[in-house]
DNA sequence: CTGAAAGCGCTTACAG
DNA sequence: CTGAAAGCGCTTACAG
C-alpha cells in the first residue's frame, strides 16, 4: 500500500485538502471538531507529510550540505557530529559529502547539493580551485578556509597555535624540527607561523608535505622514509594522526620520546585526547568551531541580509603531554 | 536572481519544456539542432535540474538515510565514510543522523528521514525499542542488529571474535577478566560467547556495562572506579576506546601491560590501528561491512522483490599487539 | 470557519 | 521529431 497523502487524509476526515494542510501547519481558524477529525484521520492512516513536496513550495528545504575531507578522520568526525547535532537542534538535516578523493569529486558533491536544493553549505574543503563555491549563490560557511567574498571563514588561531608549538619545541632545546603536514601549501598560516619562529630562533626549516589525498599507509611510509634521528630531533605535525605516527616511528627504533625526539601534534580531538593522553598537541575547540559554523549558516539562511563576520577566530590551547621534554637539556643528546 | 527553471531554459531555447526535459533525460527522438539549442541555453543560464521536483514524480529520491550512534567514534566514522563513498558511487546521497543521545532522538531522526522520502535506510541503531523500523515500509539494512522480519542484518562474527579474545587471555594465564562494554544487554553475542569460554575454563565472570549514552569522560571515570589490580588482571573491552582507557588506567598506576595486566579491544578501526598499533584487538572488517550494507540496500531499492539474506556474517581477525602477553606465566604475578 | 483553484519545477503519456 | 496537458503532494492567496 502506497504511503497515504494529504488527499487520503482529507477524504477520510471528510474535509478539503486545504483544511488538512491548515491543521498540519496550524494556521488560520479551525473549529475544534475539524481539528479532531483530521487528527484522527492522520493517526489512523499513519500519515506523514511529504517534505519533498513541501519544499517545492518556495519555502526551501531544511537540509544543509556538509562537506568534509572524510568523517573517518577523528577531528572531522567530531566536527561532523557536532555540526549534525547543532543543525538537528535547529530543525535542519545534514546531507553528508566526503570530498577527500579529489577536486572533481568535491565539485560533483557541490553540484549534487545544489541540485538537492540545500538551504546552505558548511564546508571544510581541502581542495583548492573549487570555484563553484563563489558562484553557487546560496549561504555558505567555511571551516578554516578563505573561499571568497561573503563566505565567512570560521577557524581557530592557526598562527598562535603553530607559533606556540614551535616555540615550545625550541625552548625545550630541540634544534632540527621536521614540519609534517598533509597540506601542500607553502603559505598556510601554520606553516608561516612555524617558519617565523624558526627564523627568530635561528633554526633551519624542513618540511614533509604529503598531500591530502594520500592514504594513512602512504603517510606512514613517507614519515618512515623521511624521519631519521641524525637529521631531526623533533617533529611538529599539523594533525595528530601524523604526530602519533612519528611517535610510533621513534618507539619502533628505540629512540626515546621525549628525551631524544620531541613530537607535537595538532587538533586534540576527544578521541586522541582519550586514546593517547600522552601526546603534546595543539587543541582546536572543535565543538565551538562547529557551533559557530552552524550559528552563522542558520543566521544567513534565515536572515539573508544579515551582516556576518568575514572571519571568526577561536583560541587554541597548547596541551602538554609527555612527548616534549620540559626543559632544554644542557647538552644535546647524541645522534643515534 | 532566482535560480533558472526548466521554463526559463525552454523560453531561451525557443522550445517547449517537454523538449528540454527530454534533452535532460536523453529520451525520445531529438533533432541535433534542438539538442544543441537547448544545451546552449542550459549553459548560458547555468541551469541545474531541481532534484526535489524530480523526485516528486514517483521516481523517488536518490537519498539514503544513515543512522549511527555518532560519527565522532572512530569505528562509526569509518563506517559512515565507507557507506557514503559506496552510496556516492551508485548515485545516492547520504543523509546523516547521529542517534546517540536517545531513543526519542532516534525515532525523531527516523520520522524525519521518512518525511524526506529517503529511498532507504542503513542503521546501526543502539537504542532498542525503536519499533518504527518495522513499520516504516521502506528498504532498511541494519548493521549488527536484528530489527525484525525482512530487515537484513549485516555484521561480523561476534561469537568468534569474543571467543577468540577471551581464549587468548585465558591461554596467556590471565584469570580475573573484566568484560567492559557500552552495551547494556546481557544476551549480546559477544557477552554470551565470552561467558561461555569463561565457563569452559572455569573462570569467573565480571562485567562493567556503562550504557551507550555515557560520555567518554563518564566511561573513563567508571573504568577508573571499577578496575583495581587486586580484583582483575585483564580487561576485554567490546570497543577500542574503552580498551585504551584500560591501558591508560594501568599505565597511570604503574601496572605493567601486558605482564601484570592484559587488555584486548574490539573494532580495530584504521585510526586505532595507526594511532595505537600496540593494542591487541579484534578487527572488524569495517569497509566490507559498509560495502555489504550498501550493496544489499541498493539491491532492495532497485529490485524490491529481490530475495535478500536475513543475515550476513563477515569474519573477524584477532590482531595481536603487545597488550596481551604471549604465554602463560608459570606463576601469577603478585597482586599489587 | 472552510473550500476551489492555481501553482511550485519537473516528467510522462498522449497527440500531432 | 515536438508540444499541450495532466499530475506528483503539497501550500497559498482568494472567495464564500
Amino acid at each position: 500500500m502506497a504511503r497515504p497523502t494529504l488527499t487520503d487524509v482529507a477524504a477520510r476526515a471528510g474535509v478539503s485538502v486545504t483544511t488538512v494542510s491548515r491543521v498540519l501547519n496550524d494556521r488560520g481558524y479551525l473549529s475544534d471538531r475539524v481539528r479532531a477529525d483530521v487528527g484522527r484521520a492522520i493517526d489512523e492512516l499513519g500519515y506523514r507529510p511529504n517534505e519533498v513536496a513541501r519544499s517545492l513550495l518556495g519555502r526551501g528545504t531544511r537540509v544543509v550540505g556538509l562537506i568534509v575531507p572524510t568523517v573517518a578522520d577523528p577531528f572531522f568526525g567530531e566536527f561532523a557530529a557536532a555540526v549534525e547535532a547543532g543543525l538537528a537542534d535547529r530543525g535542519y538535516r545534514t546531507l553528508l559529502c566526503d570530498s577527500l578523493r579529489s577536486v572533481e569529486r568535491e565539485t560533483a558533491s557541490l553540484e549534487l547539493l545544489l541540485a538537492h536544493q540545500v538551504a546552505g553549505i558548511i564546508t571544510s574543503t581541502h581542495n583548492d580551485g573549487v570555484s563553484l563555491y563563489r558562484t553557487a549563490g546560496l549561504p555558505i560557511v567555511a571551516l578554516d578556509r578563505k573561499l571568497g567574498e561573503g563566505i565567512p571563514d570560521v577557524r581557530s588561531d592557526n598562527v598562535a597555535g603553530a607559533a606556540a608549538a614551535t616555540a615550545m619545541l625550541a625552548d625545550a632545546g630541540y634544534r632540527r624540527i621536521l614540519f609534517i603536514t598533509p597540506r601542500d601549501d607553502v603559505r598556510s598560516a601554520r606553516r608561516s607561523a612555524h617558519r617565523e619562529v624558526l627564523a627568530v630562533r635561528g633554526l633551519p626549516e624542513a618540511v614533509l608535505a604529503y598531500g591530502f589525498s594520500s592514504s594513512l599507509d602512504e603517510r606512514r611510509t613517507l614519515i618512515e622514509q623521511t624521519l631519521d634521528a641524525t637529521s631531526y630531533d623533533a617533529a611538529f605535525c599539523t594533525d595528530d594522526v601524523s604526530a602519533l605516527m612519528a611517535v610510533e616511528w621513534a618507539r619502533s627504533r628505540g629512540i626515546r620520546v621525549p628525551d631524544e625526539f620531541g613530537v607535537v601534534g595538532y587538533d586534540g580531538s576527544a578521541a586522541v585526547r582519550h586514546l593517547v593522553p600522552t601526546l603534546t598537541t595543539v587543541l582546536q575547540p572543535v565543538e565551538q568551531l562547529a557551533a559557530e559554523c552552524v550559528r552563522l549558516l542558520v543566521r544567513r539562511i534565515e536572515e539573508p541580509e544579515a551582516e556576518l563576520p568575514a572571519e571568526t577566530v577561536l583560541p587554541v590551547l597548547l596541551r602538554r603531554g609527555s612527548t616534549v621534554r620540559e626543559h632544554a637539556t644542557v647538552e644535546q643528546q647524541p645522534a643515534r
